[in-house]
Parts: structure tokens; sequence; C-alpha cells
DNA sequence: GTTTAGCTGTACCGATCGGTATAAATCAGA
DNA sequence: TCTGATTTATACCGATCGGTACAGCTAAAC
């Protein structure tokens, strides 16, 4: 446990634990044995069980918008980068088959008990949110996405669905429903040629 | 505890402290003293605690449903019922400001540990999707609600777009961008008078 | 007043929790 | 090969978990 690489080794396994079942639901006895050390070494690294929930959850954080960023990056326009990373994280949860969002899981086992986390998701959401908004500005000035809409409510409509998605994929909502609701989402980025005044 | 109205008020009062604190944050000790009786009466009631988080689960469906069937019966139309519902559902949080959907906290927190209590979630989402269902068709039969999206898909975006509310809530989002955001879920119903073709 | 049936509350059960003291083992340097 | 320092693993800590045995109290029956 001394070297670095298995330090990150170590975290990355937790984190896949800790996503898989939650804080309370994952034991020390459950980390060591699947991070293949000892207690002592644990905590020689990590501090504490929280500490290390913690670090995880800032992995996460760090992994999602990495993702988010490397779609929108390497997509031709902004509304493309913007089609491919909603259809990917409402439709198929990231890219591994993993649990719903660690981020939501921690808000909603934690919810006011742990400061320090709920600060981190917190933050997690508002950098997804502000990756969004950048790029719906850029579409705006492209023309690929509606203007009548500020980029702000928008992004924060784009996160408010994929948490909903990530939601009823943990109830096993079936996947053709949730491509096609993947879709309606997205249409709502789409110019309004001629739309009916919204009350 | 031996009077049926006893056990409906500790029933409710098991509902609030789960739908808080969660299954495995709520002890038997904060159930005994939040219902105000032992723990003897408890389980000569309930059977276990496991067996008093489904029947507040249950308790928590039949609430769910009575209130978003009563709010759509209550409106002049099929449509203006949808608008109420989900901007209820979605920017305040149900009636109460309690923590989240209960049923979705259920769904995280548990996953696929408890099998009744998933059975139990995933029945819920779909009687609230039926629901939606059958008003959304009711509005599209009106002329309210657009016809060019199925209102099995229409009502799943919705649910999605409640549940997704919903976690924004505990992550302390904003109250005016929900608004917004609720607003621009609705705006999915609108007819397309004329709207652009959708990939 | 005495007895008896039923309920309430206390006190306790084994198991498991997060965390740590301590002993065994490993390995570098000479 | 011997020594000394550091990492490893075992064994244990008090606290708390869900659940229950049992004693003590209440109250109705006679």
């Amino acid at each position: 446990m001394a070297r670095k690489i298995e330090r990150e080794e170590a975290l990355d396994r937790a984190l896949t634990l800790f996503w898989d079942r939650g804080y309370r639901g994952t034991s020390m006895d459950m980390l060591t044995s699947t991070l293949g050390v000892e207690k002592p070494s644990v905590y020689a690294s990590f501090g504490s069980k929280q500490k290390l929930y913690l670090e995880a959850l800032l992995q996460y954080r760090q992994l999602v918008l990495d993702i988010v960023q490397g779609m929108l990056d390497e997509a031709p326009d902004a509304r493309a980068g913007l089609d491919s990373a909603i259809r990917k994280m409402m439709a198929r949860g990231g890219r591994t088959e993993r649990k719903g969002c660690f981020a939501t899981n921690s808000a909603l086992e934690l919810g006011d008990e742990d400061p320090e986390a709920q600060a981190i998701v917190r933050d997690t959401f508002a950098a997804l949110t502000t990756v969004f908004r950048k790029t719906i500005q850029r579409g705006q000035a492209e023309g690929t996405v509606r203007s009548d809409w500020s980029a702000d409510v928008l992004a924060q409509y784009l996160v408010n669905g994929i948490e909903g998605a990530r939601i009823m994929e943990r109830t096993k909502a079936s996947n053709r429903a949730m491509d096609q609701v993947a879709a309606l989402t997205l249409s709502m980025l789409d110019l309004p040629t001629q739309q009916a005044a919204r009350g």
C-alpha cells in the first residue's frame, strides 16, 4: 500500500464497492477483502472509512466530468456533442453497467448527515451543469440549439433529465422506453421553427 | 398498540422517519422513541423492522397516488391537471417539505438487496406512469396535448422528470431554477404547431 | 379481596459495526 | 548471516445493531 499506483488501484476498487452498495451498506470487512489489503493498511492510507468515501466521491466527480467533457470535445459541433453525451448518460448510465449515479446515491443516502459529502455532490452537479451550459451557449451561437430559453435553464434541465434516468435505471425501467425518453429530452434543444406560445 | 388507530398513527410516524433517514439510517431505538412505544410492542404489531418498512413503503405508494389522482381529477381538463400535478411535484416536492421521493430513496438505498421493496417501488412507478398515461390520452383526445409521441413515452418522460427533480431537491438546487425546469418539462406536452422534423 | 390473564418495559442476547494495539514477518544494509 | 526498521496480519476493543426472554404491572372476573 505504499506505492502510489496501488493506492490509486485501491481507491478505484473502493469506488466500485461504495457505488454498488452505498456507504452504510459497505463494511470495512468488504472493503479489505475487495482491496486485497488488511484494515491497518487501509487506515494508514486513507485515515478512515469516511475519508476513503470522500476520496472515492472526488474520484467519481473527476471521472464523470472527464467522460462528459471528452464526448463533448470529440463531437463535430456543440449540438452533436450534447446529443451523444445525453444519449449515453440517459440510456446506458455512463460507460459501465454500474448502478445509477454515485453522486446521486450519495446525496440520497447521506442527506444532511455528511456535509462534506453533500458539498462534493453539489459541486459535482454544479460542474456538470457548467459544462453543459457552455456547450449549449456554443450551440446557440452556432444556431443548432434554441435560444428562447437561457443556456442556464436548459443545462439544468438536462442534468435533471439525466438524474431522473439514473433513477429509472435502478428500478429496471425498460431500455427501449429510456431510449425514447432520452430522445424526447434531447428534442427540447431543437430550434422552435414555429412554436406555440408558452404560458 | 392494540387499537387500529394507534397502528395507523405509528405507521405514519415510521414512514416519516424512514423517509428522512433511510432504512439503515433508522435504528429500532429511533423508531421506538418516535413511535412512543417499546420494542416488544413494535414487533408484536409489525413483525420486524423490514416488514414495518415495507408497510411504510406501501403506505407511501397509496399516499402519492391519491395526491396525484386528486390533482388530476379536480382540474378543469386533462392538460390543466397535468400542469398542476407536475408543477407541484417538481417544484415543491409533493405537499410537505420532506426529503425527496421515498420510493426513489428506497430504490437507491436497498437496490437489489431487498426484492420485496424493489417490487413495491417498481409498482409505484408503474402505477404513477399509468395515471399520467391515461390523463395524457385524455389530453390528446381533447387536443390539448401533442399526439406525435405516444402517451406511453410522454408519461415515462414526465415520471423521469419528476424523479430527477426530487434528486435536485435533495442537493439543494435553487427553487427558481427548478420552477423553470418544471415549466420546460411541461412545455414538452405542447402541440407541435409547426415543429422541425426530429431525427 | 383474591386470582388470573394480558400487556408493558427493562434488561439482555449474539452478531456486527468501525477502529486499533500488538505481534509476526519482511526486507534493506552491511 | 546478522541486525534493525518498517510493513503486514491477527486478534481484540467498546459501541451499536436487530431481536427477545422475562419480570412486573395493570385490570378484569369472581
